[in-house]
RNA sequence: GCGGCCGUAGCUCAGCAAGGUUAGAGCACCUGGUUGUGGUCCAGGAUGUCGCCGGUUCGAAUCCGGUCGGUCGCCCCA
């Protein structure tokens, strides 16, 4: 319980992130953007909120996150705007806007951005989030799928999850593929009404595909015949698919083919992928993308294919299994009087200038206590100043690992400690 | 929007069913034992309007009503 004196707490669904965990929220983002840059991915950044029209067209008008999941507002000039729901949209807004598409193609962008939905909180799931996610804009090629197919998995691994990766083709909307296939789902599901579960069977008219989702026992058992989208697939939208599978597969890629694998927003196409973990109660998706080949015309810009995926920066935590991050502080000064504090203060200005993480007590503290704060800073060494270490201008060096300890002059200490 | 569970110290919780001395424990924090050496041990210290409002009662952390908050699940999603 938080202190009663104090009226305000963060607002339903949002959290403060504070240490340890903000040491691994940090340490997690600049894993996924240093991964990211290193395969030639560009860090951008969005505004927080675009014009409404952005998402209402771009993520579609039928999907759940628009239609009452979003925090829209007016701004002083009566404009519509909303908090990003998702970062796809708004990115690809930002390439339109600059034209971004006139240059080399494809344009490799990534992200750590915080987004806004307004759902009901639980477990891995909140209303201010953060994701870490790539769009790869204006190639249609099944080799910049595989890319960043692999780029997620490299990094889920990297981050110590466990991730499972699932993976579906949802063809394009035309008559000859998907369009087709919807009809035959839904005949299929209005001859099995009966067995559908009560909620499920407004929602198999509205949105046929999402029934696959569903979690009641009975609509599972009525779909299991149901006619599945990858054998419905157009010739194009099949060997696309089957030319990711092959080089996911020379990339040495596990990954479960799940045809009932469905997407959220509506502008996606063809690759659908998501990767899940077993650590997240009743969420299971770490991250999720897919290819969305007709979202640029929908926000009113050219053909312009692009895929990518996002990553729930508050469930990669949750899943996470591996060691915790290491402290960037290697080395704590102990001072014990007035006249070493000084020193003590100078060393750590010098030390940080030599690119040595280091920290020291502000409390006064006696040698008992700075010793101990010593380790509670994760540093490895622990440098001490005394009266006699002045005089004599040196220090004790003591390794807090392995309780060596010896007497250097200051003039080597930078030296010995350097990273 | 709907449902389950839970609100007592910074954290995790005991106490509540049979209301009754100054409301407890462990962890964490600080000090000392060791006037110059951390993770163990010992001693001590600081920290609470028992979520809030009202009711019942001589008396409420405990019973009743309301309210606010948290959490998990449904829906949906990262």
């Amino acid at each position: 319980m938080p202190d009663r004196r104090i009226s305000f707490r963060a607002p339903p669904g949002t959290r403060d992130l504070l240490p340890p965990e903000s040491w691994e929220w940090q340490a997690l983002s600049r894993l996924a953007i240093d991964s990211f840059e290193r395969a030639g991915y560009a860090p951008v950044e969005t505004p927080a909120f675009e014009h409404t029209e952005v998402f209402a067209r771009g993520v579609g008008e039928g999907s759940e996150v628009v239609h009452k999941q979003m925090y829209t507002f007016s701004d002083q000039g009566g404009r519509s705007l909303t908090l990003r729901p998702e970062g796809t949209a708004a990115v690809m807004r930002m390439v339109l806007e600059h034209s971004l598409q006139r240059g080399p193609l494809p344009l490799k962008l990534c992200y750590s951005s915080a987004m806004f939905r307004q759902e009901r909180p639980q477990k891995g799931r909140y209303r201010a989030f953060f994701q870490v996610g790539i769009e790869a804009i204006g190639s249609l090629e099944p080799s910049i799928d595989a890319e960043v197919i692999e780029l997620g998995h490299r990094f889920l691994l990297n981050a110590e999850t466990e991730p499972r990766l699932l993976l579906n083709s949802i063809g394009h909307p035309s008559e000859s593929c998907r369009g087709g296939y919807l009809d035959k789902l839904r005949s299929f599901l209005r001859a099995h009404s009966s067995d559908l579960a009560e909620p499920d069977r407004q929602r198999a008219e509205t949105n046929p595909l999402r029934s696959f989702d569903s979690k009641e026992p009975s609509t599972i058992a009525a779909l299991e015949d149901a006619p599945l989208i990858t054998s419905h697939l157009c010739d194009a939208c099949r060997d696309h698919f089957q030319r990711v599978q092959d080089l996911l597969t020379d990339l040495e890629l596990d990954f479960e083919l799940e045809p009932r694998l469905v997407r959220g927003l509506d502008f996606y196409t063809r690759t659908a992928f998501e990767w899940v973990s077993s650590n997240l109660g009743s969420q299971s998706a770490l991250c999720g993308g897919g290819r969305y080949d007709g979202l640029s015309q929908a926000l009113g810009g050219p053909e312009l294919g692009g895929i990518g995926f996002a990553c729930g920066v508050e469930r990669l935590l949750l899943a996470r299994t591996g060691p915790s991050a290491p402290s960037l502080v290697g080395v704590y000064i102990v001072a014990l009087s007035d006249e070493a504090r000084r020193e003590a203060l100078m060393l750590a200005s010098s030390l940080r200038s030599a690119g040595v993480g280091c920290d020291l007590d502000h409390s006064r503290r006696g040698l008992k206590g700075q010793m101990k704060d010593a380790v509670r800073s994760g540093a490895t060494w622990a440098v001490i100043l005394g009266d006699e270490e002045l005089r004599e201008r040196r220090a004790g060096l003591k390794n807090l690992r392995t309780q060596e300890q010896e007497q250097v002059p200051w003039h080597q200490l930078e030296k010995r400690l350097a990273p």
